[in-house]
DNA sequence: ATGCTTGCAAAACGTTTGCACAGGG
DNA sequence: CCCTGTGCAAACGTTTTGCAAGCAT
């Protein structure tokens, strides 16, 4: 059980950011915990604030620069991925459980549906070979309607009044 | 001669920008048409603060927030395309003259391949289709090392010490 | 003449950092 | 114990905005 990608239960993550710590020499610590504890609670796709005031509502005080410091360990040891939309903050998606994906955001609604990337990775080595590049990673992000939004705005090409996420 | 995919010459360029202002009852106004001329003669990638220092260069002044104001029309009206790199800054590159590509990024050095993506914009609607999606965009970025940084750095998977644009 | 546009400076925004103090190994 | 990690606030860099003055139509 030492691959994240296998792990799906809490303790298990838990477990894996301990060992991940203590391998590198980084204390695990009260704080690095309760920000653990914070993100496992998220879904979807969260920022730091989020986390912050996910923190907050549990009455768990860390500090926002902790978090800000907290969160890149936890994309590095496999726990959290960054997703970047088109907006100025970072965006944060758990790294275990599902497979790999890549997202669709709705240009009017902001809803995002999430799907499976084979092909992508595929189509990825491919490209990265024709150009003599080793492909280490991607980020694949349509835009466009979602169904029922395409259905109420045909030629829709406007950005909409707000947007979500 | 109005796709402003099939336009080359900067005096095409500026005469669509005209027009889309005329359409939409903006004023071509002189700051404006001077970012416009600055912008023309980047190339590549850049983002607001080039195009502030192409200006200063040149001896046009324009105010920083004129730049930041006028490069989203010249996104609008099809003349600059964003392009969003792992920085905080946006970046632009021209939207006319070469047909549309992505991009990959060499996590050591910097250096960005740019690759058309023909069989991009065929998975995208394939994948559109499938999920009851109306793409109209996509975002493809890889990142990993280009062929001179896989020879040096066989295994490299830590970011180098400093990226460039 | 009217009202969009400009430029400046200040605000806003997410994020990072300096520093004195606290706490983990 | 020592040295790393914390929290606060202040700094940061990019982008946005308020506002008085300027200029195009």
């Amino acid at each position: 059980m030492s691959k994240l990608s296998d792990v799906h239960g809490p303790d298990e993550v838990r477990e894996a950011f301990r060992v991940y710590l203590r391998d590198r020499g980084i204390k695990y610590t009260t704080p690095r915990q309760k920000v653990l504890d914070a993100v496992l609670d998220l879904h979807h796709h969260f920022d730091a604030e989020q986390v912050l005031y996910a923190l907050k509502e549990r009455d768990l005080k860390v500090g926002k620069a902790t978090v800000y410091r907290t969160l890149p360990l936890l994309v590095d040891c496999g726990v959290l991925k960054e997703v970047r939309f088109d907006v100025k903050q970072t965006h944060y998606e758990h790294a275990f459980g599902e497979g790999p994906h890549d997202h669709m955001v709705c240009r009017r609604c902001g809803r995002i549906v999430e799907f499976a990337s084979d092909e992508v990775v595929e189509l990825r080595s491919r490209i990265g070979r024709r150009h003599n590049f080793h492909v280490i990673s991607h980020r694949f992000q349509l835009t466009g309607l979602c169904w029922d939004c395409a259905i109420v705005c045909p030629v829709a090409t406007m950005p909409a009044p707000e947007r979500r996420e």
